[in-house]
DNA sequence: GGTATATTGATACAGTATATCATGTCAAAC
DNA sequence: GTTTGACATGATATACTGTATCAATATACC
């Protein structure tokens, strides 16, 4: 189904990491997922996606949109947005609302599922954990408040590791 | 210390809540707090907390600014942005990252610690627990990531109880 | 090829938030 | 009681984020 490459980062990926198979296995798995679904991966959106792999962090519309440089003209900011809409869709990035960015995903099991984003307010670079034990409690405090679950958006920012070293 | 009045709501406030007495704990706890740490709360950030008490919505910025009929003229959109600056600092209101909006904090133990947010996707309602699952889950992750926590941001949308029965 | 559908281009605009500098208010110090 | 300094607000402009609309183009399917 999905491509068989390994693993490509752990949670949070380590600056030791090999990005180039991890850019790689983000873009494979979104050409695997469109042809699933019958959509169209089209060169803009792939770009998109590409700004987006080419590092762990989040990013700004209007920051992929300074990356997209065609040589005649620079697309308009809803071409941009339609892209990050249809990214969305199909699971391969997230959006972190506490700060209005966007980024790829980069684990394997996130199709669904509840996730923690991890955001380091030194460098920027995101991770991402899914824990069960979190996954667990929301239904259970959800039955206590009788509130039926829609979404739900955890967001951490911290420092991580190899900024608290510095 | 703070106001000797029976905690305002439950997590997630019923219809049938007394709301008058309620309204009246959010404002004397922050005519407290602002006593306590020697601020001022302007009649400007009164009103701002006025017009969120009033309900247990969250409002848009320019939703708050809508509000503010002095007769002369409008204050302008910093004005609102200082006055929620403000009261997010004293702690009496939480921002929605997922919406833009601010409401005001009905949980006495809001000073510090984790909080949930549920918002209800078609009253618009919101609720907030803490809890203590998740509260040492978020450590617990955070320690295998060798991440330092800083803030927590977790937002539930879905359906409340009152709009379902609809 | 011809038609329906999806995608992109182009333009305008709505919604959210901040920067900057001037003016006003308050309370303590003199 | 006036000076003084800190805080708060007013006024204006602008930056940042995201959407609406309609025309033009590309693709898929018959
Ligand atoms: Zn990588
Ligand atoms: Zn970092
Ligand atoms: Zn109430
Ligand atoms: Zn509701």
């Amino acid at each position: 189904m999905h491509p068989t490459v390994a693993e490509p980062t752990a949670p949070f990926p380590a600056s030791t990491h090999d990005h180039a198979s991890c850019r790689d296995w983000i873009l494979r798995r979104a050409e695997s997922l469109c042809a699933e679904k019958k959509v169209r991966f089209t060169p803009q959106r792939r770009e998109v996606l590409e700004i987006l792999a080419a590092s762990h962090r989040a990013l700004g519309a209007y920051d992929i949109l300074e990356h997209m440089h065609r040589v005649e003209r620079r697309p308009p900011p809803a071409a941009v947005y339609r892209a990050l809409e249809f990214l969305l869709a199909l699971g391969v990035i997230h959006r972190m609302a506490g700060r209005n960015a966007y980024f790829a995903c980069t684990r394997p099991e996130h199709g669904r599922g509840e996730i923690q984003f991890w955001i380091c307010r030194r460098c920027g670079v995101v991770g991402e954990t899914e824990s069960v034990v979190i996954a667990g409690e929301v239904p259970r405090l959800a039955a206590t408040l009788g509130f039926q679950v829609g979404a739900v958006n955890m967001e951490i920012e911290g420092e991580c590791q190899a900024c608290r070293g510095c």
